[in-house]
DNA sequence: AATGAATGAGCATTCATTCAT
DNA sequence: CATGAATGAATGCTCATTCAT
């Protein structure tokens, strides 16, 4: 392990991710079970001790890992979300981003279900929840509170249709992950815009 | 291993069922992964010889748990379903009798998602994922397919709303499984009811 | 790991009989940072896997192991010394028999050195010193305050001559320990006896 | 590693001194299983790769460990008793000197201790302690001799009396080093002058 | 002189599986 | 039917050592 406070290095930071990239992309292929180092070591051509070397245990990479897919996504839907004023808008383009991101990295999915299983205790499925979900959820219930204050949106609770929606979307992605070949994305999309833009706009 | 074609004994049977149980409250309760043939069977007060020799293997084994978890999930939603005549009513129960399952069997999904991290290779989790939604989604196709053919639904995609629906009870489950905090089930049925039936309605 | 409650069965007991016997001829033969399991392992012919079947760890069997040389020693000890009376008798043949013992079993004491270097912490070390010395020093000072009781010995501080008396035999058979040819044990022994029955008998 | 033939640099002996400085320390603090050469970088803010710099193994460092705790209680005792004419006196303070030593030099008897356990072969252990106990033992068997010589002592195996003398003393700074608690080393001392200068004195 | 990246062998430990009894 | 002894492969991890920079 490299010294704890020091800035790391340009080949330390590059090594990290390249090892924190094999280990998601053997996740995905292969089952958070059949992922050792030995075989992400194996994946990347080097030996399992450098990996030992640039972090401090399993769990410290497979943190690195979930750290990654979950910045990777909140900072695309951000990016997505600025562009837009009206919560109408920002909800449309929070659905249809969710669902564009996870087409173009269902890996990153993929080893965020596996992921689930190495956590052992609940107090931990806990934890990884909260991280996982917190940031989605927030960002989703501030657009839809930003609705209702503009007064764009109905009257109905904001939090219980949160987690619907983002229900919606991970249940959809889920499946999709499981089999690419069930439906099209796309076609999702539109339906749920459709349904739940209907659902939010109705004033009675 | 008991002889290949000869019709189990009751012991036999019984053996069996009560090693899935435990395997099934192991995997809830520690998670796949802290699942061992030696902790299921010192949860039962057995040895782990035993288990292997109900068992072909561990595979064999969690393939039963699974059996076992989408079995009772489907003869719970037949039975409330055939109580009902009218597509719409059957849909409102659907979602209503799904949740009310989950709650009372949280475990079971809990392990379910857990165990998907049993499965290495892709085409494995394809398989798992046919012969856990296949069954629900049908199930469901059913019931709006039905729906459209007595003029009840309007005239939509079955198949994409089928998915998004069966998706969004997922989603909804997932969460409250991840953290029974973080809603109570009842307060999202309601919600889930009012938005997709709305949405099936709509004639235009 | 056996079951935990239930008396060891008969091939149990002897297995791990076998094993510490095994490990402390390992210990003695290549050094505590030599012996590992599969080392031992290699010894008996048997698999690493099998001890750890029939030990909790290696803190476990090391321990085993400690507790054998010990009780080991104390018996042979206790053996000798039921047989005489008088405190004068007493303290010769506790001398006598301590260089006797460790003469036939050299490995014995090897190994206990050895092992001193497996515990890390001071706390652990002077855990260790107490489980070892503790037996050795009460049974020889209780012979001492035996002689000053009955007017054998004379007047000095029991306590701290127990521990020169006692030091001085850990010394020397140290010294026979690390290189048997240093000197006879033998002739030690008579130096010994005489040197301190001369010192505890002195009136004045 | 340096070149083989020059002479040292000074900071190259001044990094030596420091290493075997800290190895010593971290030996005797954290015991020789868990002395590393990470463990003792990062007590100096060194690198590892340093160490093996400057050594040209871990056999050479501790070779130097020892060397520098048998040199330094070797040049203590030599001081000492180069200041007395007479065999007694020269005796008694050999006693006192080697107590006094490791009253004030705990760490380096702990160390010595500890390291006995990183030499792996007999031939090595015996080596080991050729090196650490010859220079003792024959400074003391040259002042028992003298004693014989100019009278003062009388007529016993000069060997056999050293052996048993420095037993007395490793055994009793043994246990104290154990457990400094057990006994305040200077009664020790005194009981020890007590006892051997009796003994040696003895005419008949 | 010194660093830090990288190696490779070795470690205790876990576990599904086999099989004689 | 059931046990428990035994295996062997795999796992995460440690560490002395090497070497380009």
């Amino acid at each position: 392990m490299p010294s704890k406070k020091e800035k790391p290095t340009f080949i330390e930071e590059a090594r990290r991710k390249q090892i924190v990239d094999a280990a998601l992309q053997t996740i995905a292929g292969q089952g958070y079970s059949q992922t050792s180092f030995a075989e992400i070591a194996k994946s990347l051509g080097i030996t399992k001790g450098l990996i030992a070397y640039h972090f401090k245990g399993k769990q410290d990479l497979i943190a690195s890992v979930l750290r990654t897919i979950i910045d990777n996504q909140a900072a695309y839907l951000r990016s997505k979300l600025v562009t837009y004023e009206s919560a109408t808008d920002k909800l449309r383009i929070y659905i249809i981003a969710s669902l564009e991101y996870i087409e173009t990295n269902r890996a990153h999915f993929v080893a965020l279900v596996d992921l689930w299983g190495s956590f052992t205790s609940p107090e931990e499925k806990r934890a990884f929840n909260k991280t996982f979900y917190g940031p989605c959820i927030s960002q989703l219930q501030e657009i839809i509170q930003l609705g209702q204050q503009t007064g764009e949106f109905g009257p109905f609770d904001p939090k219980i249709l949160t987690h619907i929606l983002q229900g919606a979307l991970d249940g959809v992605m889920l499946q999709w992950v499981f089999d690419p070949n069930v439906y099209r994305l796309t076609d999702c999309t539109d339906e749920l815009v459709e349904t739940f833009l209907h659902q939010v706009l109705r004033k009675s």
